[in-house]
DNA sequence: CGTGCGATCCGCT
DNA sequence: GCGGATCGCACGT
């Protein structure tokens, strides 16, 4: 494979905001059509390179809304084109984006993607010396493409959190807001699809896709259960 | 490059 | 209680 050359900034095209119907289909629909989409948040602007679907209560027990609404998951039955933000693991946040009109409950996760704006914004946000669980340590560098590979990096480099719960990214946001731009959408014959990454349960569903040879597409990793110290 | 482990909070059973 | 849509680091190959 030849040696990777970074994407910039989007060209003029591809900033407009993307439609909420884009949004109003089965989640396993609208995650290859968002590879190549830009997910922009103040300095920062992310080009996703790989998403994960999860399907609506009952149909798939990998999804967070399997069991029903529950006060957390609850933005996922609300209107598509939000985004859903949960933590995890004690220290680290996902987002998606809510699929399927309201009530339904289904949504995409961003797995990964490129910094296309804003890296060195981003890097700063990797060297938290004073969190419990820096994402990096202190004196180490972040290579770019590392920067957003990966579901809580990818948050981190956008500056997602808990407040951005439920954000709707399909109205524009202002400039520094939360907006989920067309950017370049990938010519379907170099999107891959597979098992999804970290779940226990319907790991043979391959709704997991990804942009073919995009060295910023997280490794793929088995799930593992966890056993607790003491 | 692969495997193994610890960190650390929260929702749900 | 238990396990989780994870990650960085140490260590072996």
């Amino acid at each position: 494979m030849g040696e990777w050359i970074p994407r910039r900034q989007p060209s003029g095209t591809g900033e407009r905001v993307l439609d909420r119907e884009f949004f109003e289909r089965p989640a396993p629909e609208v995650a290859p059509d968002l590879l190549g989409r830009v997910l922009a948040h103040g300095p920062v602007a992310v080009r996703l390179t790989e998403i994960e679907a999860y399907g609506p209560p009952g149909s798939d027990p990998a999804s967070h809304t399997y069991r029903g609404r529950t006060p957390r998951n609850a933005v996922m039955f609300g209107p598509p084109g939000h985004l859903y933000v949960y933590f995890t693991y004690g220290m680290h946040y996902c987002a998606n984006f809510v699929c399927l009109p309201e009530g339904l409950g289904s949504g995409v996760l961003l797995r990964a993607g490129e910094v296309v704006r804003g890296v060195e914004a981003a890097r700063t946000r990797r060297h938290r010396p004073s969190t419990a669980a820096p994402l990096t340590g202190p004196g180490r560098t972040v290579t770019e493409r590392d920067l957003a590979r990966g579901p809580a990096r990818l948050a981190v480099a956008l500056g997602i959190g808990r407040e951005h719960n439920g954000a709707d990214c399909c109205a524009g946001g202002g400039p520094d807001g939360l907006r989920v731009l067309e950017g370049e959408p990938v010519d379907s014959a170099s999107i891959r699809c597979g098992p999804r990454t970290g779940v226990s349960s319907a790991a043979d569903t391959p709704w997991r896709f990804w942009i073919d040879g995009d060295p910023t597409v997280s490794p793929y990793r088995r799930h593992v259960p966890r056993t607790r110290p003491g």
